[in-house]
DNA sequence: AAAAAGTTAGTTAGTGTTTACTAACTTTTT
DNA sequence: AAAAAGTTAGTAAACACTAACTAACTTTTT
C-alpha cells in the first residue's frame, strides 16, 4: 500500500484525534476540522472511513517493521535483540499513544471484517517474530528450554500489553521507559538459563 | 448496589447483545427488542445506557469477588491459590465472553469518566490481589523473592490477559480451558524458589 | 369495607443530534 | 483543456432519550 502526501497528512490528523480521546473521536466531521478543510474533501482520498483506519495501521505497521528489522539484523545476540525489540516498541508506543488505543480496541472492530483481519495480523506477525527469536535464544543456549518458545512469547506479549495498559489507566502520566526497562529486567531474570 | 428483577434480566440481555455483536452492539433499541418490550420502559428501571453498563460490571465483579473469597479463605497455599484463581477466572470468562469485551473495551470507555472508574478500579482491585497473593507467596518461601511482587504480578497479569486475547482473537474457538492450564504451568516453572 | 390516591411498569409517538456519506458545482493545478 | 481537489448543501439512518398517557395493582383515608 503506497501512499499520497494528502493521505498520511489525513492518517496523521486521524492519529492525533484518536490520541487526543480515543478511537470514537475519530469522526469525518473531526478529521475535516483538523484538516481544516470541508468533509467531501476526505472523500477525494479515502473511500470510507474504513480505508482511513486501515491506512493508519498499515502505515504504522510498516514504520514499526523497519525498526526491528534493523535490529534483527544486527549481530546481537538473541537476549539482547528481544531487549532491544522492547525498548523499541515502547519508544515507539510512548511516541505515538494513539497507536495503542487503536490496537487495544480490537473489540471495537471486531465485527468490522476488514479492520479486525488488519488488527489480527498485526498482531500474529508480531508474536511469531518473538517466538523465532526466543527460539533462536534456546539453541543459542542463553534462553531456558524447559518452557516452550509459544509459552515464553506468551509472557513476553503479555508483560508489555500489561506495562502499556497500566500506562494508559494512569492517563499516560507515569514513565513508559522506565516502567519498560523494568519489565525487561524481569523477563531477564525469569528467561536466563 | 442492590438490583431488581427486572434490572438483573436488563443486564443479562445486554451481556447476550455484547456477547453476540461487541459493545456497539449494545443499542437501546436492541436491547428493547431482546427484551420485547419498548425503548422507553427501559428508563423505567435504568436512569440512562451507562448505567446499564456499570450495573453489568458491578453486577459480575460481585460475583467474581465472591468466588474469588471463597478461594482466599481456604487453606491451600499461596501458589495453590494463585492457580485456583487463575483457574476460576478463566471458567467465568468462558462462561461469560461478553465480560471480556467489556472489560477489553476500557478503551471505549476512557472519556466515559463513569464507565473509565469502574472500569479502572476493578482492574486495580484484581492487582491488588495478585501483588498479595505473590507476596505471602514470597514469605512463605514458596515464591522466588529476587524479583519483587509488583513485576511479577504484571507477569501473571499479562498471562491472563494475552491467553484471553489469543481465544478472543480465535473466535472463541480455541479451548481457553487448556490455555489456562498451559499458562499455569509456565507461571508455576517461573515463579517457583 | 369502599372510595380515593398513589405507584409501577408499560405504551405510542416523537425530539434533537450525530453519524457516514453523496450529488452537483467551483476552483486550482498541470 | 482536462484532471485533481476542493466547496455548498443536502441525504437517510441511527442514536439516546423524553413527553404524555394508561392499565393494573397497592396503599391510605374515611
Amino acid at each position: 500500500m503506497i501512499f499520497t502526501k494528502r493521505q498520511i497528512e489525513i492518517i496523521d490528523a486521524s492519529k492525533d484525534l484518536i490520541g487526543e480521546k480515543g478511537v470514537q473521536n475519530l469522526t469525518i466531521k473531526n478529521l475535516a476540522k483538523k484538516m481544516s478543510f470541508t468533509e467531501p474533501a476526505l472523500y477525494r482520498h479515502f473511500k470510507d472511513k474504513t480505508q482511513i483506519l486501515k491506512g493508519l495501521l498499515l502505515f504504522h505497521r510498516e514504520a514499526i517493521k523497519n525498526g526491528v528489522f534493523k535490529i534483527l539484523d544486527s549481530d546481537k545476540n538473541a537476549l539482547e535483540k528481544i531487549e532491544a525489540v522492547l525498548k523499541f516498541k515502547f519508544a515507539h508506543v510512548e511516541k505515538n499513544p494513539a497507536l495503542v488505543m487503536v490496537i487495544f480496541s480490537e473489540t471495537s472492530f471486531q465485527y468490522c471484517s476488514v479492520l479486525s483481519k488488519v488488527v489480527r495480523k498485526i498482531l500474529d506477525q508480531r508474536k511469531k517474530k518473538i517466538i523465532s527469536l526466543i527460539e533462536n535464544g534456546q539453541n543459542e543456549g542463553s534462553i531456558r528450554t524447559d518452557i516452550n518458545s509459544q509459552q515464553l512469547a506468551t509472557i513476553v506479549l503479555g508483560g508489555i500489553r500489561t506495562t502499556i495498559l497500566s500506562w494508559r489507566l494512569s492517563g499516560f502520566e507515569s514513565d513508559l521507559k522506565t516502567e519498560g526497562e523494568k519489565l525487561w529486567e524481569t523477563l531477564e531474570i525469569l528467561f536466563k538459563k
